[in-house]
DNA sequence: TAATAGAACGAACGATCGTGCTATTATCCA
DNA sequence: TGGATAATAGCACGATCGTTCGTTCTATTA
């Protein structure tokens, strides 16, 4: 859109070929795995410096790679920013949710504050969490990038609030509490920990949205389920 | 330090000339004004597309001013920058921090959480909060620019901080409450107001984030300040 | 062995970036 | 009124942006 290409350029390479059937370990086009390495790579850079910021020539160098190599892996920078969305949300998923899925109710809204803590601390990106930094700098550029973000905040926002209700379903959760208001709580806590060790370097940041998340819960719980 | 440039400009166009003494109404050089204009501007594209997405070229273009005569009055990208975060400092003063200013105590904390709430609805900047978003842009780019954000931010959350100390002292918050903490909490709530409105375009998100100040402000209160 | 497809490369494109010089215009004081 | 000074415009620069093209290398398949 910003250059007027005459030939819409990326009708081939459509979506990442994650096939979910028939994935022998190893027996795959070599491509992927470059792929792969272009992403993990390009996902650390783009919490760092942003999706936009993200460079194409930069991530090329940096992996002593041809830029027009690299370019034909995606065919659009657009799509290489979707594929970062995605590649981060595998990683998000892996490190945060995974772990607690098995949970159900009260314990599996702990889990998550937890991990989601502990993910953010330990640095799994380096740039502090991805999608905080993604979701404000597209919060105004419509398109798929941005799209992508949304639909997996609010998938986010919704395992949070659904893990509430079951609690609530199972008498753990006061009935009277709005469980989409505590999920906007613990969210903005959660980010609000996120900001406050990346900007002003604060290693406590985290533990202080821990702090408030962890009272903000006790808060809700029925008596005889506070204190875990 | 992208560009290789062989002498380092702005060496004149130090910063911008406030005056604290002396400083008549109009009589001033006229360049003044147009610095004015052109930095309004910019502050309500960087809040659209960030500190970095703001390009001289475009501004001078949608200013119908040309660029040179544009950039000859920052004399660098960065020191634009600086300059707009100035003017959005500013400008949050006027509309957040000044209404509130002649208060104490709880009625000061409780002031500046409205007025920043209503700042951030109203869309003082088109945006969202220009300080949201500059401060995840900017929180791993070192330079003037962070360190200005960083500064402002530690200054709003002292303020909080500060507000909230009078009231204990005074009696209108309880004495066990760590108030570090309570500016923290406010702050993230606050923020997440504005993510949530940008994000999810959520009409009801700064309603969120004020129901959760509120009540928290209401939890530490003393039982004779309650509800205000 | 020949044919074919995928992966990576080098070079180049038009555009735009930030920046620097030089000339022209507007403004203000003597 | 003229001359100094400040403000703006014009033009060009090197670099880098995303993107395209044609080619080469490699590996699988016929």
């Amino acid at each position: 859109m910003k250059n007027g290409s005459p030939q819409s350029a990326a009708t081939r390479h459509s979506h990442r070929p994650a096939s979910p059937a028939a994935q022998q370990p190893s027996r795959r086009p070599r491509g992927l795995k470059t792929r792969r390495t272009i992403l993990r790579k390009a996902v650390n850079i783009a919490s760092l410096e942003g999706l936009e910021g993200l460079t194409i020539g930069r991530l090329a160098t940096t992996l002593r790679i041809s830029k027009s190599g690299l370019f034909a892996h995606f065919g659009s920078k657009e799509d290489l920013q979707c594929a970062v969305v995605d590649e981060a949300r595998d990683i998000f998923v892996e490190k945060v949710i995974r772990p607690a899925w098995h949970f159900k109710g009260l314990r599996l809204l702990r889990a998550l504050c937890e991990n989601w803590l502990s993910y953010g601390e330990q640095k799994v990106f380096p740039g502090g969490c991805f999608f905080s930094a993604a979701s404000l700098e597209f919060d105004d550029r419509p398109g798929p990038v941005r799209d992508r973000i949304v639909g997996l905040m609010k998938k986010w926002l919704g395992n949070l609030e659904h893990a509430a209700r079951d609690a609530q379903a199972a008498g753990e959760i006061r009935e009277d509490v709005d469980v989409h208001q505590l999920a906007f709580e613990i969210q903005a806590l959660a980010m609000g920990g996120n900001w406050s060790s990346r900007l002003f370097r604060d290693p406590a940041a985290f533990r202080s949205a821990q702090a408030a998340i962890l009272r903000r819960i006790d808060q809700v719980t029925t008596t005889e389920q506070s204190r875990k």
